[in-house]
DNA sequence: GCAAAGATCCAG
DNA sequence: TGGATCTTTGCT
């Protein structure tokens, strides 16, 4: 599921306003098979809602600092998620310029935490269901180009091929990829 | 109850 | 390269 989400647009509601970014980067976290997975030890109060129905948020605090945002994948009861790590800005890059105070929009959203940050995404979105109306992915690029390598930040299970990124995008978190 | 590690970011 | 910052988890 994770490569299907390279290309598509992530679109955040706030305000009134629309936020919105190609994903052109994501990583994918098997449940119970993968060691990297917070759902490899089986379900707790943090991770439950990756257990839940898929098409819903899974977001959880990364190093006492930080959100990161995951899409379920899998269905209820199974663990399967994808890890949004970075957009190419498309709509309200003003917006996110100013929840990031930042001003360089390819920094904007290249990684997970300012991604999190840029959208105003929290741990109240935790279980949010993307089919509602503050969180929604729509269709984008017809045919990207998809590049997979391995995951970024782990210390187990680093050889599965199970980060994708958009070929050529400079919008990644990392140095392009062709 | 405690200790350790963590799917990160940014400054120096 | 290391510090910030703090929650979650697992073990004693």
């Amino acid at each position: 599921m994770a490569p299907e989400l390279i290309g598509k647009r992530l679109v955040r509601r706030l305000d009134g306003r629309r936020l919105s970014g190609l994903i052109v980067e994501a990583e994918a976290y098997m449940g119970s098979e993968d060691p990297a997975s917070h759902a490899f030890r089986g379900q707790t109060p943090r991770n439950r809602s990756m257990f839940g129905p898929p098409g819903h948020l899974y977001v959880y605090r990364s190093y006492g600092v930080h959100f990161c945002a995951n899409v379920v994948t899998s269905e209820e009861g199974e663990a399967t998620a994808v890890l949004l790590r970075a957009l190419e800005p498309i709509d309200g890059t003003e917006t996110m310029r100013r929840l990031r105070g930042l001003d360089e929009v390819r920094l904007l959203c290249s990684g997970p935490g300012r991604l999190c940050q840029a959208l105003g995404i929290g741990l109240e979105h935790d279980g949010t269901d993307l089919l509602g109306e503050e969180i929604v992915v729509e269709e984008g690029e017809a045919s990207p180009r998809v590049i997979a390598t391995t995951r970024i930040g782990l210390t187990v299970a680093r050889d599965r091929p199970w980060r994708f990124v958009l070929a050529g995008s400079r919008f990644t978190s990392r140095g392009v990829v062709n």
